[in-house]
DNA sequence: ATTATTCCATACGCTACCGTATGGAAGGCG
DNA sequence: CGCCTTCCATACGGTAGCGTATGGAATAAT
């Protein structure tokens, strides 16, 4: 029988891709060798290219990987109970703003730094983009507005919070708070 | 007599830093080599290491440089005349989310980037943002709103703009100018 | 118990850089 | 003219990282 324990020694795709996406939130694309890698796994290089054809397959397998996880997410928000569009707004508005989850913001931004240099990278960013924009979009309609409303809040709203987690507000944030409140109504209200 | 004419072969610090901004726009920190700048500026890098002490010292010359045209830009702006104040929000965010000026858009994703692992460039950023984001909050307070309505639709329309540059609205845009329109009213009006 | 397969370690050559050391051309200046 | 300063070329050593080749250990198959 085979043991399928993820307890093993043993390391597999997903476990340098899960590495490869650490140090991608850590210090970008170029952070991503295959050799910092291996010392981090506490294994050889050895490993990595059995594994991995090279660097790139790893690069795609990454993109392969964020892409479907968060996509995955949109079509879990996309399965909400109809009538809380509003508060669901908020809801997204109040996840991505919000100083927690800064993993993920940060793989957002090494994501689009990528794109801008990479056409699978800018690919699999558009497909992403393409489905929360549309998310939005369909959330804001079931609440009445007209199309051309709906996709500009969703539009503004992606805008904003992607926009945000590039910003430093350090000296501005005396009532961020505050700020964030009025700003997530002016987009969802 | 000192002739100061710009068309002499001799390089200077200027040529190699507006050379690494050029490259910063088009690939990013990890971009900027010494010696890649050298090829493309058509000397070597010995004329480098005449200019600079090493490669942080041309890095630091470009966070300068970029800081003070960037703040030299928004003083500019700053002296508009009073009540004109509304269609200069307009212009803001016209001159900032249109496609032109991809290069300026480009080099300010670039410094965020930057920001996110080095402290010098997270503090130029931060020097900038504050200037902008303050020069926004007058603007929109010289026409009567609270100080919590005019900081939160400054910090609106920068976080949006910048935002914006990051997406990609590839499959989006069958009414972009429209929705751009709709979301400049919603931010400034 | 052999044998085969899976997974990793080790060793190697190669390239792209960084920074230094040193020489040399070209013009100002005595 | 000789000299000095400025600016750059050339050559060198050193590091980091990519990809390959090959051996070896552990596990599964027969």
């Amino acid at each position: 029988m085979a043991k399928t324990e993820p307890n093993r020694q043993q390391l597999d795709r997903s476990a340098w891709i899960k590495a490869a996406l650490d140090i991608l939130a850590e210090q970008g694309l170029e952070g991503i060798r295959v050799e910092v890698l291996a010392k981090r796994l506490r294994v050889t290089k050895g490993s990595f290219y059995w594994h991995f054809k090279d660097r790139r397959d790893l690069l795609d397998a990454v993109l392969e990987t964020w892409k479907e996880g968060r996509i995955r997410d949109i079509q879990k928000q996309t399965r909400a109970v109809p009538g809380e569009e509003l508060p669901r707004a908020y809801h997204v508005i109040e996840v991505y703003s919000a100083n927690r989850n800064r993993k993920g913001m940060h793989i957002e931004m090494a994501m689009r730094d990528w794109a801008r240099r990479d056409a699978a990278a800018a690919a699999v960013v558009e497909e992403v983009d393409a489905a929360r924009l549309e998310f939005g979009r369909m959330g804001f309609m079931a609440r009445g507005m007209t199309e051309l409303e709906a996709s500009s809040r969703s539009l503004l709203l992606y805008a904003y919070v992607f926009g945000l987690s590039l910003m430093s507000c350090g000296r501005f944030d005396a009532d961020m708070d505050e700020m964030k409140h009025w700003i997530a109504d002016r987009i969802a209200r």
